[in-house]
DNA sequence: TATACAGATTTACGTAACGTCAATGTCAAT
DNA sequence: ATTGACATTGACGTTACGTAAATCTGTATA
């Protein structure tokens, strides 16, 4: 049997469109051109189509179906469990977007304003996670396993209320330092009462408390640039003095 | 403050090719245009690509996000619920996704080879799924429920051996049929041998067979574009054939 | 001061897999 | 001869930018 391009896709349930495009990237082409420059298809050719679609039904990638179905010593099942591990990470990062997304419709439906501080708060969370990797391997042999490990488990479990008052410590301290910055005197006041409050705000994530670790935290808002853009971001230079404010407090600085 | 492309770019942590995109399609305007051109950037317009960036994270479409930030009196809320929707409906069809191609794959690992027609089932079995809806109901209401319901429960259950054979068989009837198919004769001995194969690859899925059941499938078979085009592949015409088969098979049809 | 170099601009192509016109040619039937 | 169904080749639109290319601006240095 002879198909044209509709004929074949009603039997394969596809666009001529489609067709065309298949035969444009060499994916599908005609077994025949006839006189008046027709597409003709043959037998070959919609057992061809078949398989094409078979794997398109898993979601593999016309480029991928192309070099399964043309190259005949190609590992088609290899292919196909590399193709496995992409769905896998897919759906892992599909399901911590919908986490985060029901997080959110919680709190929103809670009637937590979301201030826009607040809302940088869930970004910056996210920076912090991104660079678990990097920083976390230092803080782990700075200051051991638990600190880090609780972090995550304690955010977890924590309650609205416990979320909006973490939120409000963290405006505080921010509002705090910008006063604080204005004097100019790390050791001043206004600066400490800053340092203590970030060791509040520090205390609702970190479940053991120490100097050393709070002093290098300090450290570290200076020389990552993502923090101190954070701590800068309406006052340069802040991220630098509310380490010059903490290092102090904790007395890490003569 | 004031920032440029690149510091505001670097301080949210994105490109300034996303910032210069963002302008263009208005999600984005810079405060103002300085005399040699450049975009300037000022608080307000930090604070808003933050919220930007928040619902970016979530995955939300920028023209969406455009309509939550630019309307003051958008429902956030509501946008993000719709947007929950989706992404609980796109992590089912993924899963869906990920159990074909496990299945795929544990067929490729058992060593069963992976005929064009046994690909074809795959693909069908969709083609039948997908139609629930529409011809479910009719065989709900003409030979009940369970005749529906089990068929699912079964396929689930099957264990490669039996997934083995359900396709040898559906190859076996395919074959039966064209070569009756090419007697021409309904009545004849391959045509009923075609329509008794049919009747024993149908068990494998229906728990009940019954004759009244089996000629209202192959009528379907005719009826349906769909599954005619499958009968019909190699010779047209054979799907009406097999419907003959059957109802003489059935004694549907004096 | 000339030059280098970083950083800014606009313009425009590329991405995946087609959908959707638009303009035009072919085939069979009336 | 006309009509209507079906074929063809362009070519633009889709999403959210990446990636040049060509050109101008601002600042530091030899």
């Amino acid at each position: 049997m002879e198909y044209t391009v509709q004929k074949l896709g009603q039997i394969a349930g596809i666009s001529t469109r489609t067709l065309r495009y298949y035969d444009e990237v060499g994916l599908l082409k005609p077994a025949r051109i006839n006189s008046s420059g027709y597409r003709i298809y043959g037998q070959a050719e919609v057992d061809r189509l078949q398989q094409i679609l078979f794997y398109r039904e898993l979601g593999v990638s016309l480029e991928s179906i192309k070099e399964i179905v043309t190259a005949p010593a190609f590992d088609g099942a290899k292919a196909l469990r590399e193709h496995h591990e992409k769905l896998l990470a897919k759906r892992e990062q599909l399901n911590l977007l919908i986490a985060n997304v029901e997080k959110t419709i919680a709190l929103t439906e809670g009637r937590i304003t979301m201030s826009d501080l607040e809302k940088f708060e869930g970004f910056k969370q996210k920076l912090i996670d991104d660079n678990e990797e990097k920083y976390g391997q230092e803080i782990r042999a700075k200051y051991g396993d638990e600190a880090i490990d609780r972090s995550n488990a304690k955010l977890k479990g924590m309650s609205q209320e416990q979320y909006a008052e973490i939120t409000r410590l963290g405006n505080e301290v921010i509002e705090t330092l910008h006063a604080a910055f204005k004097t100019g005197n790390p050791a001043g006041e206004l600066a400490q009462r800053a340092a203590d409050l970030h060791r509040q705000w520090l205390s609702f994530s970190w479940d053991s408390y120490t100097k050393e670790a709070h002093a290098g935290l300090a450290q570290m808002y200076v020389d990552d640039e993502r923090f101190t853009a954070y701590y800068d971001a309406k006052h340069p230079g802040a991220a630098a003095f509310l380490r010059d404010a903490i290092l102090l407090y904790t007395g890490m600085k003569a």
